[in-house]
RNA sequence: GGGCUUGUGGUCUAGCUGGUUAUGACGUCGCCCUUACACGGCGAAGAUCUCCGGUUCGAAUCCGGACAGGCCCA
């Protein structure tokens, strides 16, 4: 224990988050394999490498690490490993960017070497971002997705589901961005709002609207509503797609709009969506005519080469000296774009590779899962219901996991790897043997690569020890902490993986957090220029003000508004904290008595609402109500002990009775236990207060574990509190300093006799006496107050009756008690506590001034 | 257009399995530098709980509708 005057009368953040930063070590945190102890390992979300942390992942951290070191103290083996999602196209663009390359321009490993040294460089910035921050994270079992450990692992998950029928390749339209050059999942597509051009046109006479002229070359229909009268005569027959002079045949789908445009619709493959719908319904042609970099096909002579937006003015303009083009007119429209650059997507067929979503696996296995808060399951099994197209696996991108099988060159046979020889790339390996179809030597590699998600998709079984093959014993993992932002992708993904992989759900638990929003209430985004970095706060007010304000800044779940004010609130407190901290110390240091201490009510009252308040954050952290918790903290610190407490025993601290060492011993458990529960919350704060206690670390300490109560020591001691504070409202009324001398008070508590020790008296500068009796004054009823808890549910429909009743009985009656009323030719019996009278008092012989609480009377005898 | 969600003093926020006086913070006003803390203490003012309707003896809380915001999607 250290001595009083080494604690400087502010608290240093920044000098105590140093000390504690570099006296943690690694070890403390790390997951014991060979342990006994219930497991609780967290799923934590690996972040993309961008090299910066931002407040959203601290708000997401700050959940996990609150669970983490909450668990270490209740007993349990907690895994809170920390891993790295690298691959993606951002981190492309970024090296092109800083090279002045396209990835194009050199060998493809030499372009994955820059994208990874770039990462790995990013991650060493992120990694001493999340060690600054104080999470306890378990280094020991970190991983990285685009190392050869981690990435083998996502081949071979791959190369299961690929036997297991889950993984299929297939010609089918996917979502493509011309611009990233790769098939991207329904999950990736970003949607935006414009206005574009509903283009009107005559096609082989008949009137069409179009928003995509630049696919005319690519129709390969028209459709028309069956009932649509004005197109009768057109059934069954075919139509010449004008400027490119080919027939299509007119179709009737009922499911085309006839009010729409002229109620006659181009297929074209594809335009959007309901293209591709209809071409699969009616079993129509395939055309493309736009290739993977954006530009017209041959199909699209003489445009072809031109991009799409070159394509469409060029054929308005033939159009319009065709004198076909009618008119336009002005829509708006929700476009699909890709997710990172913003492109609009096209549709485009090509052979991909698919994995199959069998929405009642995964929908039964969500509900399987206890969600926080619970109705997030809701969206993912909206989600999950309206999945129309399976999962689209294949990217053409370079940085990423590469998909590992061969194709003969000769009879297009394809082979798989071995899983022992996992990780592979197919396009620099070759299989040694010979085609077992063919014979045929040549082997081609596939060059497509996996999407990011399958990567990410297995954590929960990378963390728990998965060797490829068997469902590890350590799982299911116990929690995955996530925003909602990727319900419908990382959580989705996760599940339909584990299922496929393990046949189980993938954690028992999942923890959603809400978005951080500016303090502007918009989402943060550098045109708002709303932005909060995680590192300007920490500067200004340090991690443990960071980390209260991300805890209780909201409920969780909820979206968390940005504001320093609570930054600012979370500081005074550790300020306020700290004082407590340092005035006790001076307490407890002085003292000698070895004798067992004498406690007092008030003693015995703060420990039953220390008991109380670590129910509550008990409850509060079993249920990620980190909120809850906190605020059951600092209310108890700052008003229970501080206001309350220690301003009743500041008068026996300050002297020598026996009964001082009895609020040193309460101060010294009451002071361990908060910092114990502080512990989770402000790790730094925690720590330094409880070293400076009793010398020890908090992280070894065990979640506190107080005796039961006295009720009605509960009860007395708030009743003390509530005279007390009713004698310094009575004194700031007189104008009367606080430490005024008050003379002498009598405190009539009919019925209940108790002791406090002296306490009230000191803290209010008085001399009171206590008297179990009823104080001897006239009191006249002045009004009558009803208690709805009680009268509510006894009377149901009546109670408006009985109240009535009750009100009109003589004040006479009132006065001597009730036990029933009529209402017309009924007796209803009334319950104890229904009701309270409201007094006035005629005052006799001495001149006193009476405050009342209840039935309690405090005489205020003005001369002492 | 659909699903989910939110709407509480000047600002942010808790409560929302219905029950006396609606939580806390910041801000505002008054008094107090009482030997831990003025980043403090003691008090005070300030809310028709978005609006309308319903259920109920009783609604911030449950139900329906409107308006507004957010997220996800068509």
């Amino acid at each position: 224990m250290s001595s009083p005057e080494d604690l400087d009368k502010t608290y240093d953040y920044a000098g105590v988050e140093q000390k504690w930063l570099e006296q943690w070590r690694d070890e403390d945190f790390y997951f014991d394999r060979t342990s006994t102890k219930p497991r609780y390992i967290i799923d934590t979300p690996p972040p993309y490498p961008t090299g910066r942390l931002h407040i959203g992942h601290a708000l997401n951290w700050v959940y996990m690490d609150i669970i983490a070191r909450y668990k270490r103290m209740r007993g349990y083996n907690v895994m809170f490993p920390q891993g790295w999602d690298c691959h993606g196209l951002p981190t492309e663009v970024k090296v092109e960017e800083i090279h002045g390359i396209t990835k194009n321009d050199l060998p493809r490993n030499e372009f994955r070497a820059m994208c990874q040294e770039l990462t790995r460089e990013n991650i060493e910035m992120m990694r001493r971002s999340i060690r600054m921050m104080g999470f306890s994270v378990d280094w020991s079992n970190e991983y990285i997705t685009m190392e050869p450990e981690y990435y083998s692992l996502t081949q071979a998950s791959f190369l299961r589901m690929l036997k297991s029928g889950y993984i299929y390749q297939s010609d089918h339209p996917v979502n493509y961005c011309t611009r990233c050059e790769t098939a991207i999942a329904f999950a990736e597509v970003a949607y935006t709002e414009n206005t574009t051009l509903l283009n009107y046109f005559i096609f082989d006479g008949v009137e069409i609207a179009t928003t995509r002229p630049e696919l005319l070359g690519a129709c390969v229909a028209v459709a028309v509503h069956p009932d649509d009268e004005r197109y009768t005569s057109l059934r069954d027959g075919t139509l010449t797609v004008p400027l490119f002079s080919y027939q299509v045949p007119v179709i009737l789908d009922e499911t085309v709009d006839p009010s729409f445009g002229s109620g006659a619709v181009m297929i074209c493959t594809f335009g959007d969506k309901q293209d591709v719908v209809w071409w699969k319904t009616h079993n129509l042609d395939l055309r493309k005519a736009i290739d993977h970099t954006g530009r017209m096909t041959a199909i699209c002579a003489p445009y072809t080469g031109m991009k799409t937006k070159e394509c469409r003015e060029a054929i308005l303009a033939e159009m319009r000296k065709e004198g076909i083009l009618i008119r336009q007119e002005e829509l708006p429209q929700r476009v699909g774009t890709c997710w990172r650059c913003q492109t609009p997507i096209e549709i485009l067929s090509e052979r991909q590779w698919f994995v199959k979503v069998r929405p009642d696996e995964i929908t039964d296995a969500a509900k399987e899962i206890t969600w926080f808060p619970e109705h997030m399951l809701t969206r993912l099994l909206n989600w999950t219901s309206q999945m129309e197209w399976d999962w689209c696996i294949s990217r053409q991108r370079l940085f990423a996991t590469p998909i590992p099988v061969w194709f003969c060159t000769a009879c297009g046979e394809l082979l798989t790897p071995d899983e022992a020889d996992l990780p592979i790339d197919p396009t620099v390996e070759s299989p040694k043997i010979p085609c077992p179809a063919c014979g045929s030597a040549e082997w081609q590699g596939e060059t497509d690569v996996l999407d990011t998600w399958m990567d990410s998709s297995i954590s929960p079984l990378v963390v728990s020890g998965w060797d490829g093959k068997t469902t590890p014993a350590l799982y299911p993992t116990q929690l995955r902490p996530q925003g909602h932002d990727i319900i419908r992708t990382w959580a989705f993904y996760t599940i339909l993986r584990s299922l496929a992989l393990t046949g189980e759900k993938p954690w028992d638990g999942i923890l959603v957090n809400g978005m951080v929003l500016g303090e502007d209430g918009f989402k943060m985004s550098k045109s708002r220029n709303n932005v909060i970095s995680p590192d300007e706060l920490i500067e200004r007010h340090g991690v443990d003000a960071l980390r209260q304000w991300a805890a209780a800044g909201g409920a969780t779940g909820s979206d968390i508004t940005f504001s320093w004010n609570d930054v600012v609130a979370a500081s005074r407190f550790q300020t306020k904290m700290w004082n407590i901290v340092r005035f006790s110390l001076l307490q407890i240091r002085r003292d000698e008595s070895t004798a067992d201490p004498t406690t007092e009510l008030a003693d015995r009252w703060l420990l039953a609402h220390l008991r109380r308040t670590v129910d509550e954050v008990t409850t509060a952290l079993d249920n990620n109500q980190f909120d809850r918790g906190l605020k059951a903290l600092r209310d108890f610190a700052w008003s229970t002990l501080a206001d309350n407490y220690l301003e009743l025993v500041k008068g026996r601290l300050y002297g020598n009775t026996p009964s001082r060492s009895g609020a040193v011993s309460t101060l010294r458990t009451t002071l361990d236990t908060l910092c114990r529960c502080l512990a989770p919350y402000t790790p730094f704060f925690a720590a330094e207060c409880y070293h400076h206690l009793t010398g020890e670390r908090v992280i070894d300490q065990e979640w506190p574990a107080l005796p039961e109560y006295d009720e009605k020591d509960l009860k007395d001691g708030d009743l003390v509190v509530t005279i007390v504070s009713l004698l310094r409202k009575y004194k700031h009324d007189e104008g009367l300093a606080l430490n005024a001398p008050l003379g002498h008070v009598t405190i009539y508590t009919p019925g209940i006799s108790f002791d406090d020790g002296g306490d009230a008296g000191r803290t209010v500068n008085a001399m009171i006496d206590w008297r179990s009796t009823a104080p001897n004054l006239d009191r006249i009823v002045s009004g009558i107050t009803f208690n709805m808890g009680i009268i509510g549910p006894a009377f149901r429909k009546q109670a408006g009756a009985v109240m009535q009743a009750i009100r009109d009985l003589p004040m006479e009656t009132l006065k001597e008690g009730i036990s029933s009323v009529m209402i017309g030719e009924d007796e209803i019996a009334i319950p104890d506590g229904a009701y309270t009278l409201v007094h006035s008092y005629a005052i006799e012989g001495e001149e006193v001034d009476i405050l009342t609480i209840g039935d309690i009377f405090l005489a205020i005898h003005k001369r002492a």
